[in-house]
DNA sequence: ATATCTGCAAATGTTTTGCACTTTT
DNA sequence: AAAAGTGCAAAACATTTGCAGATAT
């Protein structure tokens, strides 16, 4: 459980700086915020960084997680998503490469990939209208094989389980 | 004001077939709830087209909508979308080609876009992945020249006071 | 007759906000 | 001291649902 030192700096001098910059406060909460948020594995909702938070004995509330996470998504530590599924998730932004996502309609199963030749399409497609490229989202909604061949796949269940208790 | 009297036709059976394979209720509503989705222009919400409806003094309830909007959606004749904006979009899909979608994230137009090429190196990312594609969702979030050019844009205040009289 | 629909109001679940109190600057 | 942040509970928001009466098969 830990983040490489290095980039955890890294991200806490960004995020001071970023503070600095607004004439916003660096708050304890904040700094915890950035470090929590770097230690989640993959995709993490707010609430899911709240409850690893809490697990560890941080006191911050939600509502300050909440507003947290746009700071930190606006100061470009993280980076948001909408897989269409009505909650907003988040991963680290600061030293990793641009990528998009596969996600299994199945088994919720997220992959990221790669690939410069759609970005340069996309670049291409907007160019031609007159636009400038802001950004983009791009999801690949998939089944897996192991769905598809044998009706199984070790990630449904615990997904239609969260799905169950946490529906929208 | 006013659909191809064919597509409505063609879209009135599709969903009439539609409704007896799944031994549903071909209902007053749900017959008016076509005509109405067909009518809208672009991308509609759900309150959208309620509005619509009642304001041509048909009586139809919000969530008579949108449950009314999942059906229309699963028999094929809507595509929905999630622009990220926490609210649910919809548009025709019977007579329409697949294309993809540019969003000025300072006025909200909504441009429509199709590129063969993207679409095929999604399939082949898939591919490699041992995945197979289901469904995509691209979207440009982009800048629009009016914007940039002249700080002024139709749109744009439309959008704005819609954002504070309803927003999220 | 029976299964499904509808409208309504209430519930849901996520995210935002007002306010009184703390903490930074 | 002034400005901004925090936690809490309450609000906001889009969407869904339980139920009782209405409608389609």
């Amino acid at each position: 459980m830990g983040v490489d030192p290095a980039i955890l700096d890294q991200a806490l001098d960004a995020f001071a700086a970023f503070l600095r910059s607004k004439r916003l406060k660096a708050t304890e909460q904040r700094r915890t915020l950035v470090r929590a948020a770097l230690e989640q594995p993959g995709h993490f909702t707010a609430e899911n960084l709240h409850r690893a938070m809490v697990r560890e004995g941080e006191r911050v509330s939600l509502a300050t997680v909440y507003r947290g996470l746009s700071l930190l998504e606006e100061a470009g530590l993280l980076e948001g998503h909408d897989f269409a599924d009505g909650l907003r998730r988040y991963e680290r932004a600061l030293d990793r490469e641009h990528h998009d996502h596969m996600i299994c309609v199945d088994c919720r199963a997220v992959v990221e990939f790669q690939n410069p030749q759609i970005e340069r399409l996309q670049e291409a497609v907007v160019k031609e209208h007159g636009f400038a490229l802001h950004d983009h989202s791009l999801t690949l909604f998939v089944t897996c094989p192991g769905w598809r061949e044998r009706k199984a796949c070790e990630r449904r269940d615990q997904w239609t389980r969260r799905q169950r208790a946490n529906r929208r």
